[in-house]
DNA sequence: AGCACGCCGACT
DNA sequence: GTCGGCGTGCTC
């Protein structure tokens, strides 16, 4: 990432009769000019209601004038909202994203406003108390009740006061209507726990003291970024609840981001045991009413501490003075749909713009990072070792070329033994299989047919405990077809290698007094069942678990002694230029998921690749080592971190349409030096919900600015009607 | 993103 | 004869 330092200057305020331009959450070009209405003065960063066509639409005031409009169009600004404004530094972010990604500017402005309602005061609710005078009304027991409930309370809504005096809600709406009760406007007390650095103890090795006081010394130091590295278990969230303990004593917000925060229930009691409350949350899930009381709360400062997903990114804080991003490597910290950014790296955009420290943490941190650490822009804290002297897992390899199981099975006989032993033993387990459903490939025995969707170019996946058969790439669902569609011979449909529920099978087979439970995305939905999980394997409810990749992330659960790694090699293959990196990170990381009680754990990975870079890797514990050799090979093929990407899909519903302009694509494809630009290819899944791709991708040298090169390529361009250009910009998923 | 304008099929 | 389908294009 490169600094661009040329925003242009906001002027401070814009006076009635004057022209300035605002910036609508839409796609459009640019900012619109309006003209300032006779009352009104406003700042950059100010929300404000603009006529827009026929209707009225909310814009955000952005800077001077581009003055380029016929003034004949020029409308009047409507009038404030009552919004506290956004604070320049996220006006500042907005910017640096939309030209970094090229995308316009509404577009990422309306990822900061996407709060229905948000932008309006909140509704002052209406409490309930006697009537100074009371009438005459007939006395019944329900009513008494409520009348002498409400000689000791204060106002209250209609449904406190019913829940308090034990009586419906209508006896209390009936005697308002009788004017004994009268309505008074209570001022909202959405209240927002503050959290108490100093609420509980922690004690901390000598190592994570020294580490938490270099980032404790961060806050209020101005823009700096720090990686956190050590291994799982060796405390690297205690250190930064230091950090983030000193930041509340300093009376900052703090923005914690975690990748996929629904399913992060350990993190919450972790923070709530340190800091005595629960944070605010941020994340899709939350209910309209939630989202639009928490970012109120983070404009105004209530709110001091944020824990979130990708698009907390881009709330309105009034004073933040620290961003964490815990598992910094992670990928779905980039955004694929929509607007396309990495949240982590727009992070850093925003520490900067913020002049605020970052704190990067990770077991495994991506090459980016390392890379900036080795180059000095990043500052690096290590953990040694783990906290409380165990080692890390004990690992080794089964070599599934000679070790292998019998046809049609998936566990070999070593892991089969060491899951018996640790059975026997009264410990717990854990199987890693990064393929959801029964079976990824359903075929005709007779003919050869394979079940694909018909939207994409992907395989159906059989789930037998929903029973049907599923696309995991655009929601496609059917049943399992009792005929061959191709043959149409009956009863010849077969699973082909294994899924999480084949899996389960075959433990039920091998264990059946072993109380097994799936852990994958379409089981656990959201913070309920993710809490509901871990309290089953907590408590000891459950014996085995079998995971998908959520399981991977920093669970920590004391009795799990075992790991199987049921395919290590699934990451490898589609030679993607990360493959090795991203099965090395997720390998190393389920493995910390043994043995981090008392007791050692034993970690076993199946494989067909025994002596490939990545086993020799884990099997050696020398990730240092192995980021060498990929950085090498990245170096050597001019790839990230030492060149820069940019990634085009070419997409529509008409194939010779998407062809051809990815034929003019590549035809008129920039050719300065260094720069080169490979494909069209099909894109590796041509075929997604029902449209067509092609990707081209043009790689350059990492000091070359991509971006000025990319959007003059697409501008000259000739893109046929109804296909679609998307740019990634530093693509991390090649589908 | 909305919303209007615009040009071709089944209806009160 | 019109109501309405959604394709295309504009909004300061």
């Amino acid at each position: 990432m490169i600094a661009e330092k040329s925003e242009t200057p906001k002027p401070l305020s814009f006076d009635p009769g004057s022209t300035v331009a605002v910036l609508l959450p839409l796609p459009l070009a640019g900012p619109y000019d309006y003209l300032v209405g006779p009352q009104d003065h406003y700042r950059v960063g100010d929300i404000v209601n603009v006529p827009l066509g026929s209707r009225r639409a909310t814009g955000v005031i952005w800077g001077q004038a581009s003055g380029d409009v016929d003034p004949k169009k020029l409308r009047s600004i409507d009038g404030p909202r009552e919004t506290p404004p956004l604070p320049p530094a996220l006006v500042k972010l907005v910017d640096w994203v939309a030209a970094y990604t090229l995308y316009p500017q509404g577009a990422v402005l309306r990822m900061a406003l996407s709060v229905p309602d948000a932008l309006d005061p909140p509704k002052p609710t209406k409490g309930y108390t006697l009537a100074s005078v009371l009438p005459e009304i007939r006395s019944t027991k329900a009513r008494d009740k409520v009348l002498a409930f409400l000689k000791e309370a204060p106002p209250l809504p209609i449904a406190d006061i019913a829940r308090e005096a034990g009586c419906g809600a209508s006896v209390v709406k009936g005697l308002f209507d009788m004017d004994a009760l009268i309505a008074v406007n209570m001022t909202a007390t959405s209240d927002w726990p503050v959290p108490d650095p100093d609420f509980g103890g922690v004690t901390l090795s000598d190592d994570q003291k020294r580490a938490s006081e270099i980032l404790s010394s961060l806050v209020q130091q101005g823009f700096k970024v720090t990686l956190i590295d050590g291994v799982p278990g060796s405390g690297k969230t205690e250190v930064y609840f230091e950090a983030l303990a000193r930041a509340l004593q300093k009376n900052k917000q703090i923005l914690v981001m975690l990748p996929e925060i629904a399913l992060s229930a350990q993190w919450l009691e972790r923070f709530e045991a340190r800091f005595g409350v629960i944070p605010a949350m941020w994340h899709s899930e939350l209910t309209h009413a939630k989202r639009r009381d928490t970012w109120r709360a983070v404009a105004n400062g209530d709110v001091r501490v944020v824990v979130g997903a990708r698009s907390a990114l881009f709330l309105p804080f009034a004073d933040l003075g620290l961003i964490v991003v815990d598992e910094e490597h992670d990928g779905s910290f980039k955004q694929e749909e929509g607007v396309i950014y990495h949240a982590r790296d727009m992070a850093v955009v925003r520490a900067r713009v913020e002049d605020i420290p970052l704190v990067l943490v990770s077991a495994t941190p991506s090459l980016e990072t390392v890379t900036n650490v080795a180059r000095g822009r990043y500052e690096e804290v290590s953990l040694p070792a783990r906290h409380g002297g165990q080692d890390l897992a004990d690992l080794s390899v089964v070599d599934m070329r000679k070790d292998g199981p019998s046809r049609g099975c998936w566990l070999s006989p070593l892991l089969t033994e060491a899951l018996t032993k640790t059975f026997n033993a009264g410990d717990q387990a854990m199987l890693f299989l990064n393929r959801r459903g029964y079976a990824p490939l359903t075929l005709c025995r007779t003919c050869g047919h394979r079940l694909q969707c018909p939207r994409c170019t992907a395989w159906l996946v059989e789930h037998r405990q929903h029973g049907h058969l599923q696309c995991h790439h655009c929601g496609f669902q059917t049943k399992l077809p009792e005929k061959c569609p191709s043959c149409e011979d009956t009863d010849t449909m077969v699973p082909c290698g294994p899924g999480v529920e084949r899996l389960a099978e075959e433990i039920e087979i091998l264990f059946p007094d072993v109380r097994t439970i799936i852990a994958a995305s379409d089981m656990v939905q959201g913070p309920k069942q993710a809490a509901e999980l871990v309290r089953l394997i907590e408590e000891k409810e459950i014996d085995l678990v079998i995971g998908t990749q959520i399981v991977a992330k920093g669970y920590h659960f004391p009795g799990l002694t075992l790991v199987g790694v049921v395919d290590a090699d699934l990451g490898l293959t589609g030679g993607e230029f990360r493959a090795a990196e991203r099965t090395f990170q997720l390998l190393y990381q389920v493995a910390g998921r043994a043995g981090r009680g008392d007791r050692p754990g034993e970690v076993i990975l199946q494989t067909y690749m025994p002596d490939h870079a990545v086993m020799g890797a884990l099997l050696s514990g020398d990730r240092d080592t192995f980021n060498k050799a990929e950085s090498d090979a990245r170096e050597q093929a001019s790839m990230p971190p030492f060149g820069r990407l940019v990634a085009l899909i070419v997409s529509g519903c008409d194939e010779r349409d998407v062809d051809a302009t990815a034929a003019n694509l590549a035809r008129i494809a920039p050719r300065p030096d260094g720069i080169r630009v490979l494909g069209p290819a099909p894109a590796p899944m041509a075929l997604l919900r029902g449209k067509h791709r092609r990707r081209l991708l043009l790689s350059a040298p990492r000091d070359v600015q991509v971006q000025g090169i990319v959007k003059d390529w697409v501008r000259r361009a000739s893109i046929q009607k109804k296909v679609r250009v998307q740019i990634d910009v530093d693509p991390v998923s090649f589908f």
